[in-house]
DNA sequence: TTCCGGTCTGAAAACCTTTTCATTCCGCGT
DNA sequence: ACGCGGAATGAAAAGGTTTTCAGACCGGAA
């Protein structure tokens, strides 16, 4: 239609600078006209790069996740790179499948998974370019938060209140980011002399906090801190049924800063972990990845948010 | 390396009974060796199925949305297919564009488009296969839920309860579900001979509901029912903060039944929408309409959670 | 005038499948 | 013995791009 041949339509479009000016706004202008886009699936089999990111999350319904996802999203949008979006249910088995279906059709995938084995996680990396989100092995590419900071924080508050004696609900033994946090906190506490009462293991779910309460509040501490928000709000949730005062019976704080954190009453104290920002991170890395071949870490950082669920202790 | 053409390869995998056993088994057996899979990008091009759908979705923030994709998604993957996402953070005017971007790369669409005028969707549904989540368009197909029946519960469970003063606190005017509840409510209220009052509108959000509040409060109703839960619980915030006792004072009640209504305290009593199914079931009618060529509608049982947010009128 | 270099454009190959059409081979009926 | 039909396979085209290579054209230098 522009009287040209295809080749000079592929350089107008995609290499302006190499087609005479008039040649060039003529094609365009025909091109828009028709609404005339490339066919990426064509244009990938002979570049080799399709313009797609694969994206696996756990579970959507863990409020952590969609946060992640929208800011995967959007930063894939914004370099031209659509998203394939796969939920492996918690099923870290299924994971390597999906990925490896997935792999053929991407440039690179952006993987959250606290549960995947290290090895494993590895193989699939060779395979296709990989970058972990909230999950660190060395030598892959990978964008954490800086729990330590974040665990600091959150004593030093609880200190500042007058808390000596400390419970924490862990998340998944298996979970990376629940190995993380134990190691920070026990840190932190050996340091401060804080004294740390460990509740062991549950769901990292509402419902884990719910059945985990009345052992938290046998276990005489002033503050408790859950392996995450949903826990603390089912913590939050068992107490008032109980009739259980908080904060000025029992302090308690979470982790992630979900968007429920705000919404219940009292609101929850808990430190913030940069979740929107993870995910653009994470698109920024595997395109740093795919351009330069080399593998980055990034460490983003976390914030405490003050609210109604810790005061002073009794 | 298995000593056959191209050709062979295809029937063996895609077409198995066209070729003879031990040449298929043959085949077989050596791709798997080199963990062979046809690439997609490929074959798309000349069946002119890419074997992906497109998701959008106006924000992932929102927690009714999750729901909706893991639904999607779990059914698509089911079905051999991919799901690319998008979400277009509200923006109406985006997600012309943005459907029309997807379209070269999948095969259909599943619309989550609250907003977006009618003649647009129908450009859009012209261009390529789509299918309605929550919205209805004469014509096109589409999944929706019995909202009537829905509201009919509502007011049902509040008028066995004493109400007989209702306001409504309104979602946005151009949102096809305030609309279809708005039309739904004014029904039943007038066939019940409940007084309704109508709030206006305001943001589905959370602090949506936390500015209305104080006005549902001097409106001197015994019951509101909220847009959406987001409102529910913003309402429910506020009068928490203003030391009004819920269900004894003011009931509440809400709509979409998402996760979080349960975690608070009091329980929002709402009516629950099928999410995760209606994602399922729009990933359902894509496959019969392309299939097909038919477009089907479906609409979706509601269900009425009675929790503690609602109780006896004063 | 000739030749050179540079700029712009077109032809054709390549990417990886699937599908159509043709070919080969075999067994069977006449 | 011949021909026919059916089954199995291969060759080649097609799908929509991008890239490489070659060619055309033009201006300027020798």
């Amino acid at each position: 239609m522009a009287g040209v041949s295809a080749a000079t339509v592929t350089r107008a479009l995609s290499t302006p600078d190499v087609v005479r000016p008039a040649t060039r706004d003529r094609v365009r202008e025909v091109a828009a006209s028709l609404g005339y886009h490339p066919n990426r699936a064509a244009r990938g089999l002979i570049t080799g790069r399709t313009g797609n990111l694969g994206l696996l999350v756990p579970d959507l319904a863990n409020p952590f996740f969609p946060s992640i996802v929208k800011g995967v999203q959007g930063r894939a949008h914004e370099a031209d790179h659509a998203v394939f979006l796969a939920d492996t249910d918690e099923d870290p088995a299924a994971e390597a499948g999906l990925v490896r279906k997935l792999a053929k059709q991407v440039d690179g995938i952006v993987l959250c998974s606290p549960r995947m084995a290290e090895p494993e996680l590895r193989a699939l990396a060779a395979e296709v370019p990989t970058v972990l989100v909230y999950r660190r092995v060395p030598g892959l590419p990978s964008v954490t938060a800086e729990f330590l900071d974040g665990m600091r924080q959150a004593v030093s508050h609880l200190i500042a209140l007058g808390h000596r004696r400390i419970a924490y609900v862990a998340g998944p033994r298996t979970s990376w980011a629940n190995r993380e946090r134990v190691r920070s906190l026990r840190a932190v506490t050996r340091r401060t002399g804080v004294e740390l009462v460990e509740m062991g293991t549950v769901a990292p779910q509402f419902h884990g906090g719910v059945s985990v309460a009345d052992r938290v509040l046998a276990a005489a501490v002033t503050a408790v801190i859950a392996y995450n928000d949903l826990v603390a709000l089912g913590l939050l949730h068992r107490l008032a049924a109980r009739g259980v005062a908080v904060p000025d019976d029992l302090s308690v704080l979470g982790f992630d800063d979900i968007p429920l954190a705000e919404m219940v009453h009292p609101a929850l104290t808990t430190v913030a972990l940069p979740k929107e920002e993870a995910g653009q991170a994470g698109v920024d890395l595997l395109l740093h990845l795919l351009d330069s071949r080399k593998a980055v870490r990034r460490d983003l950082p976390t914030q405490l948010m003050v609210r109604g669920s810790t005061g002073p202790a009794r």
